[in-house]
DNA sequence: CCAAGGCAGTCTCTTTTCGAGACCGACGCG
DNA sequence: CGCGTCGGTCTCGAAAAGAGACTGCCTTGG
């Protein structure tokens, strides 16, 4: 059980990695915002065994990621993404643009364009403060609020 | 062998997928990034199985993510991170925010700032064009000319 | 009414991967 | 020499993944 309690830690990516770090979340997740709703067709596309996916969808669903809807009795259910799963849109597309970077030796496979814009959708890292872009040379980490509580309820304990 | 394969596909979410999605990598990467260089290092600070860690790390070693560095014989070996490696920062950064969002209650565990200024570090998806700030709602995908190519290569299969 | 087919799930069995912990050799130091 | 550290390997039991058959429900068409 070592593995899952690393999502006690006090770190917003550590946290995030035990949901989404397995072979095949992301991906479910990638068919999800490219429109797939229906278990056989995130089947079918991804070539995953039945039951893993009934398995993820299931955890998907769990963390409030994925909602499985039923419309009416005996039609067949839907899983769409909640918003807070709509957010992990900027990880998919930062995974994306390294994968066009260093994976795409052709060029992109797909342009992922802006709807009536001549322009194509890109990741950026930068200062909310003054806007200038960042790389991890710039960037200092700090102790936030989230790492006083942690240490603080460590205290109680 | 069905799913090494998926890295075959004409996709640049799927094919760094492959590489990146698993219970560990996407971890010791964020270790690189925070300075972590050596192996007992890496293995102290997540726990992770020894003979799981020597694994990894040598499967980013072989996808020229890190460098293996032996300064002088005899000395201890450090793994670095090559500037492939150091392209995936906008990725953790991207889950870093998804995690500040949704999966820290207390506030931010860590705060990323920019080196000298009051900000801090935000990634965001916004058009290389007009350079409004995008949603997935906001894109639509086109095909490209890695796709061209994929398809070419099949037909003189 | 029956047969066929699609869909979402479940079950079973085999293979692969993971994890814990012992073990090893090289070096460093008193 | 004895002891500790470091990177790395080995073994073995446990957990997870994979293939594929099977079920139950509903629709469609004859």
């Amino acid at each position: 059980m070592r593995y899952e309690q690393l999502a006690d830690l006090p770190c917003s990516i550590t946290r995030p990695l035990v949901v989404l770090g397995d072979r095949w979340t992301l991906l479910i997740l990638k068919e999800a915002f490219a429109g797939v709703r229906r278990f056989n067709a995130f089947q079918g596309n991804l070539g995953i065994p039945r039951s893993r996916l009934q398995d993820r969808l299931g955890r998907l669903v769990d963390h409030g990621i994925l909602v499985r809807r039923q419309a009416d009795e005996g039609e067949h259910p839907e899983y769409r993404l909640t918003s807070k799963g709509h957010d992990l849109y900027p990880i998919l597309m930062a995974i994306r643009d390294w994968g066009d970077t260093h994976m795409a030796p052709d060029g992109p496979p797909v342009r992922y364009r802006h709807r009536d814009c001549a322009g194509e959708a890109r990741v950026a890292l930068a200062c909310d403060c003054c806007g200038e872009g960042m790389t991890a040379h710039d960037v200092v980490p700090e102790a936030g609020p989230g790492l006083v509580a942690h240490l603080g309820a460590d205290l109680r304990e």
